[in-house]
DNA sequence: GGCGATGGATTACAATTGTAAACTAAAAAT
DNA sequence: ATTTTTAGTTTACAATTGTAATCCATCGCC
């Protein structure tokens, strides 16, 4: 029921879906004051981020007299993780282990989190390498480089 | 020398920034290459982005006859981890833990990026909490509703 | 029942982004 | 030296995004 968390969605408009994520059910009203705090934004331009995301079908409305309920079907959790995912895009194979390492580096865990990263790790780590092979194109990514640079010593 | 991988940058020059990070310095025919295979940019568009990047700062020429080599002062690392960090500002940090949990499920490992990420998770270990605190907003973020729900009880 | 407040829809408009052609100057080839 | 090819610069133009005012329908109140 996640209904692809493969929506694009800009900041503004993320910052609109964590309202709703809060609270299941939310009115424009609660959506505005929220951002008015926050971002600083008038009624009228949240309205208008909410337009957009009923108009993506991230948000789903329910009559209620003169207004409407905002929902949705999408998990933050799901929808967080593909943009991570997506970012990841961008980056060789070789170098995600390491971004991992900064992020971990980076927060703050609980025991729960601790003990779940840790079964991973654990699993991970047998299936660890010496080196994790690359990915990328060739001439969009260092590996390639060195490894044509190595095979060139060789002949 | 990191020169602030702050400056923002759309998907695309991100694609070109890739190829210069692989090579040290780039000719535009380069990239232009290695973008043709990979997006399918007509040459015209490469170089649109290459001179959207050199404006902003983000990539350095040095002439060379009647052509630029193109470089670049960022560190691709310090970048990418820039936008990372920059993604986790939508996420509550009591969520955290789970998306790098995730991501670490996701990805392969070297043995080095066991060592790094074990020795980090043991120092996270000693600091762990039962409960990450959540810095967001009221309305913002379920935390906070849960336990205002939870103050609403014990009164 | 009329009127002000509230919420949604329409319109606006500049900046950024994706996509590229056209133009120009300089280098390479003949 | 003239032509052809390159590389960089300028211009173009539609789509998306940020930011908001205005308009219109309705709801609650006097």
């Amino acid at each position: 029921m996640a209904v692809a968390a493969d929506t694009k969605i800009t900041d503004s408009e993320w910052e609109v879906m964590r309202v709703v994520w809060a609270n299941q059910e939310v009115t424009s009203k609660e959506i505005i004051d929220v951002l008015e705090q926050k971002k600083a934004w008038k009624p009228a331009t949240t309205k208008t981020f909410i337009g957009r995301l009923v108009k993506k079908g991230m948000l789903n409305t329910k009559k209620d007299g003169n207004r409407y309920l905002y929902s949705t079907d999408v998990s933050e959790v799901a929808f967080v993780k593909a943009m991570f995912n997506d970012l990841f895009d961008n980056v060789c194979d070789r170098q995600k282990g390491d971004v991992v390492a900064y992020l971990l580096s980076q927060i703050r865990l609980s025991f729960a989190d601790v003990e779940k990263i840790t079964t991973i790790l654990t699993e991970k780590e047998t299936e660890a390498v010496d080196l994790v092979p690359c990915n990328c194109l060739p001439g969009q990514c260092h590996c390639k480089i060195i490894k044509e640079e190595n095979d060139h010593e060789k002949n």
